[in-house]
Formats: C-alpha cells, sequence, structure tokens
DNA sequence: TATTAGCACTCAAGAGTAACGAGTGCTAAC
DNA sequence: GTTAGCACTCGTTACTCTTGAGTGCTAATA
C-alpha cells in the first residue's frame, strides 16, 4: 500500500493533535480540524490503512488513534516541521545570555537547567571524555600526608580531578618528585596509549632506591584509568516528567526514576545512541531504545563540540509522546548556547 | 491528665504497629496484640484520652487512630527501644567494609548508597563546609590561556576545587607567580578572616606593574568567597519514596521530587536543624520542619566528625511514619562507617 | 471507482447504589 | 474501674447502568 499525500497529511495530523493532547484521535476531529474536505468515513478508511501500515495504534476498538513508535519514527524523518520559538523561548535564553559565567560547574548547571527549562522535559549533560586527548599537564597536589589531589589536563581543555589516598609507606615529600616525573614522561602522549611500557619507563627512571616508589607508579597509573574512564552526568528538571499523563501512573513514574537514580544506567542508554554523523541530532524512540525500562520513552541527543571536536551529550529524556520538532529546536539552540560558552572558556584569549 | 505506664504502652504498641502497617489501629487490634489484658472499650477510652492530650490523631470517626507529630516525639524521646539489627543489615554492612576505597568521591557515594540501602529510604550527604578551616594549601594550576584550576586546601583536610576563567587580558605567565603569593599571603588565614586588608597586602606585594593583575587578585578573592559557601549534595535511594503508601499519591510523589530536584532547598532544609548537641541524632518530625514541603515528612540527620570537628552531614528523608529506631541505629553505624573511612583517608599514614 | 451517510456495535469512564466491615462513642451492668 | 453490648459512622468495594466517543461495515451517491 502507498504512503501517498492525503495519508501523510492525515497522519501528520493525528500525531502534532495527539503530542499537544494525549488523547487518542478519532476520525471526526480529523475531518473537523485538518480541513481536507473529507467526510470522517473517508478518513476512517485512511486510518485503518494507516494502521494496517503500522504507523498507527487503537489503545481499543472504541477509541481514537494513537501514533506507533514507527509512527514517530517517520514523523520525525519526513513530516514533522521547523518549530517557530515562541515568546517565552526567546525571552528565557535571551536572559541566559546576559549572564556572564566564570565557573565551569555553574555552565554545565546553567545549560542542563536551561534546556529542561525550555522542553519542560527531563535534561542532561554529560561531560567530555578524556580518552582522546593527549595529557597536556598531570599535576599531584599534597593534601595531606596520606591523600594527594591527581590534576589531568589534556590538550583538547579537558580537566579531572580525583583526590586519592596513596598507598601506604608514601612519604609526602617524594610528591613532587613524582608529580614531575609523570609530567615529564607523559606529556603528549593519549591517555589510551599509556601501557605497561611508559609506566615500566617511569620506574626505570626512577634511579636507585626508585623502587619503594614502584607502589605509587602502579596505582597512579591505575587512577589514571579510572578516570578515563568516567564521565558525570548533570540531570536537570527530574521532576518536570510529573506533568505528562504516561507517568501520571505511580509505578511508571518509579520505574522512570529509578532509573535516573542510577547514573550508570542513564550514561548507558544514552551512550548507546550510534554516532555515525556526530553533527546530527540523535533521536531514540520507544522500542529503539535498547534498554527494557526505555521503550516507552524517549531519548534525544546531540554532541556538543569544541574545536571542532565531539566532547560531550546533552539532550532529554520523555515519553515517546514527545514534542520532537521544538526539543530538536532548543537541543540545536542549547547546545550552540553550550559551544559559545565552552569556546569563552577555553579559546577566549588564546591564539588558539 | 496524666500520660500514666499504661497508656505510654498503648501509644507505644499504636506506633510500632503503625509504623509498620500504615493503617490506622483500632481498640480491638491492640488489645489483642498489646498483652495487657485490658478489654478493646477500655483501651478505647484509653485511646480517646491520649487523643485529647494530642499524641494520636484520627483520619475520621470509623477508622483507628495515628500517630500525630507530637506522639511520634513523644514516641522519639521516651518509647522507642534500641533496634537490634536484622542478619542482612549486618551482612550488608560487613560486604561494605570489606571494600578498600581510596578515592574520595567514591567514598561519597559509597556511603550515602548504603545508608539508602540500609534504611530504605533517601538518604543524603553534604560535604563539609569550609569556612572554619585555615587555609594550607591555594593553588592555581593552569589549564589553558584562559582558565585555571583553583585548588583550596584547609588544615582539617578538606579541599575544594573549581576551574575558573580568568578576567580578560591575563598572561597565562603569569600564573605561577600569582599562586606563590597567594600561597604565601593566604596560607594560616582562615577563610572566614580573608577581607580586603589581606587582599590589599597582596596587591602591594606585586611591586612595580603590579596593578595590571589587580583584577585577577580581585577575581580569585571573590571565587575565594564562593567556594567557602559551597557544599555539596549527593542522594540516593531517590525512587525508595515510591515504597511507601504516603507517595502513592502522585502529587505528594511529584512535590517530593520536586524537592529533591531543587539542591538548594535541600540544603535549605537540612541545614536548617539546630547544632545543639553536635554528638547527637537531630531529628525533625512533620511540621517541626520549617519548609511548607517538609510538613508531612521527617528528617533524620547526623553531623559527622573527623579529627574531633563536626565537618559535614548525613542523614535520610522519609514520611513521617518512620521506622525511627532503625533509622536512627542505621545512620549512628554508617557515620562511624564514614568517619573511619575518613580518618583513613586524612590521618593514616599521618603522624597527626 | 471513490466518497459518504447511516447504523449497529464496542468499550472505557463515570455516576449511582448497596452491602460490608472496621472502628467508634456511649450506656448500663459488673 | 472495667467491660459487654449496641447503635452509629463512614470509607471501601463491588456492581449496575448510562453515556458517549469512536469504530467497521454496508449501501447509496456522485
Amino acid at each position: 500500500m502507498e504512503l501517498n499525500e492525503r495519508k501523510r497529511k492525515i497522519l501528520n495530523t493525528i500525531i502534532n493533535e495527539y503530542i499537544s493532547t494525549a488523547e487518542p484521535i478519532g476520525s471526526r476531529h480529523i475531518a473537523k480540524h485538518a480541513d481536507l474536505g473529507l467526510s470522517s468515513a473517508t478518513i476512517r478508511n485512511e486510518m485503518a490503512d494507516l494502521e494496517e501500515m503500522g504507523y498507527l495504534e487503537q489503545p481499543h476498538t472504541s477509541a481514537g488513534r494513537i501514533p506507533s513508535d514507527k509512527g514517530y519514527r517517520f514523523y520525525v524523518n519526513e513530516l514533522m516541521g521547523g518549530y517557530e520559538a515562541t515568546q517565552q523561548d526567546i525571552d528565557l535564553l535571551a536572559s541566559a545570555m546576559t549572564v556572564k559565567i566564570n565557573q565551569f560547574d555553574k555552565v554545565i548547571k546553567q545549560v542542563s537547567m536551561l534546556l529542561s527549562r525550555l522542553t519542560n522535559y527531563t535534561a542532561f549533560l554529560i561531560t567530555p571524555e578524556m580518552k582522546h586527548g593527549a595529557i597536556k599537564t598531570i599535576e599531584l597536589i599534597p593534601i595531606d600526608n596520606s591523600s594527594v589531589l591527581i590534576v589531568l589536563v589534556t590538550n583538547e581543555g579537558i580537566m579531572r580531578n580525583k583526590r586519592v589516598v596513596l598507598p601506604q609507606g608514601v612519604d609526602s615529600e617524594y610528591i613532587p618528585k613524582i608529580s614531575a616525573m609523570l609530567k615529564e614522561k607523559l606529556s603528549g602522549f593519549s591517555l589510551d596509549e599509556i601501557g605497561v611500557k611508559e609506566i615500566n619507563e617511569i620506574k626505570n627512571a626512577l634511579g636507585e632506591n626508585g623502587e619503594l616508589l614502584f607502589p605509587v607508579i602502579e596505582f597512579i597509573s591505575e587512577i589514571i584509568d579510572d578516570i578515563q574512564k568516567e564521565t558525570e552526568v548533570y540531570l536537570s528538571g527530574v521532576s518536570n516528567i510529573f506533568n505528562f499523563p504516561e507517568y501520571r501512573d505511580i509505578d511508571r513514574a518509579k520505574e522512570f526514576i529509578e532509573f535516573l537514580d542510577d547514573k550508570n544506567s542513564v550514561t548507558k542508554a544514552i551512550s548507546n545512541s550510534q554516532e555515525d554523523d556526530d553533527r546530527v541530532i540523535n533521536i531514540k524512540i520507544g522500542k529503539e531504545n535498547d534498554m527494557d525500562i526505555m521503550q516507552n520513552s524517549s531519548l534525544v541527543t546531540a554532541n556538543y563540540h569544541l574545536g571542532g571536536r565531539s566532547v560531550g551529550k546533552i539532550g532529554i529524556i520523555g515519553p515517546t509522546r514527545m514534542n520532537y520538532s521544538k526539543v530538536v529546536a532548543n537541543i540545536n539552540q542549547i547546545s550552540k548556547y553550550l559551544e559559545k560558552l565552552l569556546e569563552e572558556m577555553y579559546f577566549d584569549n588564546n591564539g588558539e
């Protein structure tokens, strides 16, 4: 069966209406609102076709139709129009733009907060992974006799730090020495290149009596491994989901909150989205998500960039009945805004 | 009216039963289970008295009684017995004890996670405020030409760091100089002591051409101010609240999640608990909380200590119908466990 | 041949009703 | 002071009935 122009129009109307009302849409409603000059009976026939083709579903016989995941997918790919920003959106963004932020953590919070307020969904932001960059700085700062702060900076401007307790028996007077050594030996290496060979080289360079420090070197290389893998997830507007009838059911809501509670599963769900084209917004609708718990939710993510390179992800989570065009537009705006803030942070005074 | 032994026993039984069943407790139930050798009619009279005295409430005429906030308060102060750890509790703690943690952030996560798993409520942990300690280290680490990492360590072992963008026009080659200067001039000062005087001293010490750096000094002193005030809140087990019938109502649940969503309000609610005796567990029941949104919830907090000094807070949030004795016992265990982990972190290899 | 009017049918949601039962307060007897 | 007894209250549950939105199918129409 062919998906002709008329069917597309009807499908489009149904999805648009359903997105804004959350009520199954009946044929009479379409006949009245879609301005097709057709009777409800004709539309009924078309709707039956669309259902047969898999774009629509019927919750029960005497209800109207709702879009299936396939329906949403087609809508997102082919039908959905551009989103016209409301005055409220514009005001919100404009007032955000006026704020000058000079603290990195505040940038993150501001941006995820803004995205959740714009979209009314739950927004997230994932900090960059470190693995790609080359080490620019590695530094150990003594905190007390047993613990140090390890600071790692890559040439991409990504910084991570971690407070750790050193293995027993390390005299704190060696810390500066170790720090300098690490810096010298590891600078320029990509994080995923650091292997046994490089570590051994450091060990050798420690010279006589250096063996005492071997455990520290081992230890630090493990921590670097850890740091490399870690990313942080910031959530904002978690309670927004309660605004949607989809989550008025307490068990659905519980499931969702449980999912968000576990940052690991969130990271996993988000990183599953393929990176084919990292400039494009990635949309996963319902069952397109691998995780069980996401089968009734959609995920819209974008990679944000810095110096031409994708460094982290930003996006929103919500019900499959989502205002995709608005969300896509908002994420575009916000990721640009984020990139602008980051540019300022990283390159503003630089000749780079 | 006197709160005699019999009334106390009845009240105690009602509260214990209500805590475990969440159902209003009737006189017949007490007659059967409390082993008082009294008929339900007598108990009925006593319950009417207890209600008159304000310890009990009746949801409606034909229901049993439930404890009022005053009832819980009396229970917590006078009636509640010690909690006997279950095998499950013991196993959970024991397995946690075997894990050796050497990363500070993991300690925090582990502890709050453990507390929420033990209690089945939502647990939180607030990191120490910095204001009391004296500055031991202050260091600026260049990240790129425009941003630096500011690291602050107090003599109490509390560390905070923040990545910031420096004001325009600061050449990065001055960073080490500024860093050394700050360290020299500010070491030993308590954070809340740093005022205009100290800042001016640094400015003067910059010598000729130092004026160019004045904005940076000003800027950094503002950031220090910020750092001083900030604490972080870690939540764990947010979805636990869905296990309680109190929050089966979607609007109550929404309210609760909204509250937790806003870290500021959480911090505020928690820091409101007075610090009269910082060794004692602080319990705020229902209306004893200042915040509107907490009127139907209870907050149990403890200060955790390091080197004899209270440094942060740990605790749980849940419905007023809470298993107080279990929660108190668990928080005690966990704050000891946390202190042990922190001791290891801070003082293990030290002569301190 | 495509469209439409008409109609019987389905089914969720809401309103109304009745029965149930847990629990109470009060009274009178012990 | 305690208790048995009883009328009363009121939330909960189950059931029935009605309503109405929406459907699919058929036959008439353009």
